[in-house]
Order: C-alpha cells, then sequence, then structure tokens
DNA sequence: CGGTTACATGAAACCGGTTACAGCGAGATG
DNA sequence: CATCTCGCTGTAACCGGTTTCATGTAACCG
C-alpha cells in the first residue's frame, strides 16, 4: 500500500507494464491482456490490474505499442499552405477539420498534421505517413491525384480526398453534390421570375468548378430556357475575379436580370462591382452564391447560397478512412447534398 | 546488386535497421550513427549508407526512435471545438494554425490535433500527451489555465498557450498588444476630427476583452478627452452583441461619433445597427474593429480595424515551444505588435 | 619500439509494449 | 483412475530503433 500512495503522489509517474504487473502480482502479458482482450482474462484479476492502473496512473506508451503492433491509431491530415496563391486558405477549413477530428476521436484515431508546403518535396507527406505508421491519410484540396499519393493508396494506406476523384482500392473520395446545387440556385432564381440568369463560373480545371457550370446548364435546359454563351464567365473563386467577371456581364448588351456565382468570395466581389455600376441587388439583379461561407450571412443584403454541408465533409471522411483501415474495400465516392439558403440577395425586401 | 534492384520495384519496402546494415557490410549501430550522428563514423562508411539508403527507400521507424529515445518531435495542439458555445470558431484559426505548421516543420517537429471536446473528460489531451511522449503542448483559447494544463507543465511538458496568462517553469504565452492597439484606434479617431469616442468592449472577463478597455480609457487620457460610463458598453464577441450593444449605444441622450468595437464580429453587427438607425458610416458614426478578420474587408465600406499579426501567433508559440524542449527556460511572454489598417468606415470618401 | 591516444566499429542491452506458445490446475468424461 | 478439455496465466521472443561499453587498428610520440 504503501509503496502505491508514495507513486500517486508523483502523477507524472510513468510507470511501466512490467512495474503494474509486479504491483498486481501478475506477469506483463496478463497486464497487456486485461486492457486488450478483456474476454481471456478473468474477472477478477482483471479488476484488480484496471483499479491498480487507475491508482498509480498508469498509461500505455503508444510508441511501444504502435512498434509491437503496427497500429498507430494515426491519420494524416495532408493540407496545402500555400496552394495555388500565397495566403490561399480552404472557405471552410476549420468546419472541416472539427468535423474530421471529432469524427476520428470517437473512433478511437488520432490527427497528425501534414502540410505540404513548397519548400519541401513532393512526397515529404508519403515519407511522414510511412515513419510514423500512419493508418490512414486524408487529404484537403490536394493540387491532384498525383503519383505520391497514388504510391501510397497503392501501398496499402488507406486514402480519403476531399473535392477530388480519386479511386482505387484503397482510396476513395468525399464532395459535395455540386451539380444539384447549382440546379437549385437557378431553380430557385427562375421561381423568383428571374429568365435572364447569367453564371459566373469557377475555373473550368477545378472539379467543383466545372460541376456547378454544368449544373446551371442542365437546370437552364430543363426550364426550357435559352444558352447565351455571353452570360458564362470564367471566375478564379476569389473576390478580385467575381468582381472582374461581373464587371464583363455588365458591359454586355443585354443585361442579366440574375447570376448564380459560383463561390461566394467571387459574389462578394459581384456584389461590389453591381454596386458600383449603380445597380441594386436584388431588384436589378438577383446574385446566388455557393459555400455559404461565414461572409454570406454579414455581407448587406444577406447573400442567398449553396450550402455545403461543412463538417459533413470531415465525418465522411472520417468514416470512409476508419472503415477502410478496418479492413473494409474503398467505399464509393460520398456525394454530400447541398441546401439553399435564401437571404437578401434574391428576394425582394419585404 | 540484383536484391537491391528487387527491393527498389517494390517502393513500399518497410525495410530495417538491420537489414540496411546488412546490404552495407556494417553493423545497426553504425547505420544508426550515420544518421544522427554524422561526425564520430567515417565518412567513406557514411556516404555509402545514405547511398544505399536511398536506393532501398529505407525510412526510420519514428515508434521505434521515439520508444528508445523518449523524443518523439510531436507537439501537441490543443483546442477547444465547443468552446463557449456550439459553432463558436476562433476568428483566425487557421492563419495561426498555418504559422505554427510551418515553423514546427522548419525546425523538425509535427503537429498532433488533441481537441477537447465536450464528451471527453477534460484531462483527456493530458492523458494523450503522455500516451504519445509529446514534447511539448500549444493551448489555442484554451478554456482557463486549468489544473490539468498545470499538471502537464509541472510535469516537465513545456506548454505554450495563445492570449491566456500562463506563467510557470515550463509554461509561457502569447498574445497581441491589446492595449497598443486599442490606443491606436482611438487616437486613429481622435485625428480623424472625432470627439465623442465610444467603446463596445468585449467580455471583461477575458484577458483581450479587458485589456482593450484599458486601452481605451488610457488613450482617452492622454488625449484629455473625458470619461463617458454611458460610452462604454460591453459585448460578447459576436455579431449579434455587437449589434444590440451599437444599438444601446445610440439610445444614449448624447450620440457618440465614433466607437471603437473591440472585435471586428461585433463591429459588422455595430455597422448594421448604424445602418438600421438610419444614419451613415463613417459620415454621422466612425468605426473602428480589431482583429482584421476576413470580413473586414468585404463588408461595405470596408472596416477600418487593428490588424493582429496572425500568422506570428503560430510562429511565436512554435519558438516558444522548441526553446523550451530543448532545454531553455520558459521565455517570458510574447507580445505581438498590432498595426492599424485604415478602411471606409473611419475616414471621409474621397 | 613500447605505450598512449584517437578513431571507427561491433556486440548486446534496452526502450515498453504484444503475442505465440507452453504449462498448469480443475472439472468433465470414459 | 487415466485422459481430455477448458480457462487462465507465464515465459520469452519480437517489433525497430539507440546507446553504452569494449575492442581493434592506426597514428603519434618520446
Amino acid at each position: 500500500m504503501k509503496p502505491v500512495t508514495a507513486r500517486c503522489d508523483s502523477v507524472w509517474s510513468v510507470a511501466t507494464i512490467r512495474e503494474l504487473a509486479r504491483l498486481c502480482g501478475v506477469s506483463p502479458a496478463t497486464v497487456s491482456r486485461a486492457f486488450n482482450n478483456p474476454a481471456v482474462v478473468n474477472a477478477k484479476t482483471r479488476e484488480q490490474v484496471l483499479r491498480t492502473a487507475r491508482q498509480i496512473g498508469y498509461l500505455p506508451n503508444e510508441s511501444a505499442r504502435t512498434l509491437a503492433t503496427k497500429k498507430s491509431f494515426m491519420v494524416g491530415l495532408v493540407w496545402d499552405t500555400d496552394h495555388r496563391r500565397p495566403g490561399w486558405r480552404h472557405p471552410f477549413f476549420q468546419d472541416i477539420l472539427i468535423g474530421l477530428k471529432t469524427a476520428l476521436s470517437e473512433r478511437g484515431y488520432h490527427l497528425l498534421m501534414l502540410a505540404t508546403s513548397g519548400e519541401q518535396s513532393d512526397d515529404a507527406y508519403v515519407r511522414a505517413a510511412r515513419r510514423h505508421n500512419l493508418d490512414g491519410v486524408v487529404m484537403i484540396d490536394s493540387g491532384t491525384w498525383d503519383p505520391s499519393l497514388r504510391r501510397l493508396a497503392a501501398s496499402g494506406v488507406p486514402c480519403v480526398s476531399l473535392d477530388r476523384p480519386v479511386r482505387g482500392d484503397r482510396a476513395t473520395y468525399v464532395t459535395s453534390d455540386n451539380v444539384g446545387g447549382a440546379r437549385l440556385a437557378v431553380r430557385h432564381l427562375h421561381e423568383q421570375g428571374r429568365r435572364a440568369i447569367a453564371t459566373i463560373s469557377g475555373p473550368a480545371h477545378t472539379r467543383p468548378g466545372a460541376e456547378r457550370l454544368q449544373g446551371y446548364r442542365d437546370e437552364l435546359s430543363r426550364l426550357g430556357l435559352p444558352h447565351r454563351p455571353d452570360f458564362v464567365v470564367e471566375g478564379d473563386f476569389y473576390v478580385a475575379g467575381g468582381h472582374a467577371a461581373m464587371r464583363r456581364l455588365l458591359e454586355a448588351d443585354e443585361r442579366p436580370d440574375a447570376v448564380f456565382v459560383a463561390g461566394d468570395e467571387m459574389a462578394v466581389g459581384a456584389l461590389r462591382a453591381i454596386g458600383e455600376a449603380g445597380l441594386k441587388v436584388p431588384e436589378d439583379i438577383a446574385v446566388v452564391g455557393f459555400d455559404d461561407i461565414e461572409v454570406a450571412a454579414l455581407v448587406p443584403p444577406g447573400l442567398t447560397t449553396v450550402a455545403q454541408d461543412k463538417a459533413g465533409f470531415g465525418t465522411a471522411a472520417a468514416e470512409a478512412v476508419v472503415s477502410m483501415i478496418d479492413g473494409a474495400a474503398a467505399p464509393p465516392p460520398r456525394i454530400l447534398p447541398t441546401t439553399l439558403i435564401v437571404r437578401g440577395s434574391s428576394t425582394p425586401p419585404l
């Protein structure tokens, strides 16, 4: 009893499994089993082991455990700190992170950050994943389905990508229903009585950019509205690009009475351009964005937008990667539903 | 030669140090030294070891290394996913994260995410830190200098907190010059000819809230302006709180001609309240915020604000934690400078 | 030329867990 | 009573590195 109490003071006792075993009068193997395979150990013994462990504040050493089992219970999060341009930041990185972290915690996994910054070699994260025995990897807005990632997946490490269509034996991806979301937006504008509906698209080479444009076109067709090439301007997903694109739209012969902007940042730029032209939103031109970033609710008159299930990205990615870690085949791509959030930019003020 | 080539195909060869040693005709000890203590090993031998390692794609197993050395080269990032209210998000979490990650990478450290979500016990992150042999911990917007963290620091694990004044043998913190920033704001408003300067403060129990209010008062005194109790309204750092606080200010007998708002989110709410009252910014009331969040530049007429060195938080935290890991005593608190960013909300349009 | 020294390396223990395998006692069965 | 089973536990090897200590060799020096 004395020694136990003595140890207890030192909250930071880094007791080993052998020490705990000695205190309990059993072998290290039994202690290990008491924790990892409770069924095979006598109930009395197990109870005593757990109690003593609590008393002395025993915590297993994860490094030793990983070394022995080759399972680290860690997944890597690969994200570009300087993606397309310096200062680039994913529109809702934090929401994804919270969703991912929460879902992983519930399943007993930790998250190791692996940024792919410029200075390092491309597959620095691949080496890190190997060195740390990562059980899986999630890529957020990774540039491309690059050879590094492909090698990683091919070598058996489960990979989940966000918004990039990667597929393989051990790889899948999560994305939003961009086509459906764009169609929601256009349908909404049509329901508001708008007929001359233009769009500011994202870069054609990006997946979401292409899909949202596709949705815009699909819905236009379904509604029987004409396709006007001068009503389609490509932006860059940034405020400045949206601003420039809107100006071009306003220079056209016939002015649109509504515009679907494929990203909220661009939509903010578009709103500004419309204001500068002396026109009013939504009276002269209705605007619908995409993403539902924080700013959307704050910029007057409130930006109607297509919301993505931001935390859902993280949750879905976590589920996918864990299921593959547990041995399941790569699940099919997960397409998250989108919802329309109506604010002032598309509906007349009361 | 043959076996080496053969191994090379299998990109995922998980070669061990003994295998590499065998290929080089040396002992594992020498290989280890070639990597970790190059000086003591013959240049020729080292060269051959490194070359062979590259050929077979050898990567040391970090778990084994950590087990042996008790150094994991990982620091934990503790952050509240559900701090004061669900959905709460740090205003520039991502910028801090980028700064932190970058600075840590440069020094050879990785970042392990340790969220303190509600369901878990308070010191879950302490246990995680111990289990994973974390070399240090950074806390972002941690609730308080709580017993768990204190125990962690007392046990010798270096801790760095952001915006919370924690001090100890192995603990320090990083914060912005809130007082100085607030003074900048008030001085600027004074220079613009404003004399009836009110403030919407942050919650008094928060460190930044209290300090920014202090700075407001200090500068008022220095300028010889009167202290009017009805010109000080406490907000909550959120849009709604800023909105409500501004309405109270507008109800006062005498209307302020300027208001220093201790947070940009609140400032957005204040702008809205001013607009709803039929007043114009900056003509009737000038507004200066604090933080320089993304929205500040986007909301018309552009919010003048006191910018914090967001990435600097991360960098400073990384430097502090690494220096402590390297054995140095806890460095003094780091107070990051703030700068005034002038936009339309405080200066008359041209 | 004997002795000291510096340098480079190897053998083996160790870090703290897990797990295959063997062993042991008690109860069941022939 | 001999044997078999079952349930529980211990022994020892192993995971893949690091590090102490001893050793062998070459250079250096009086």
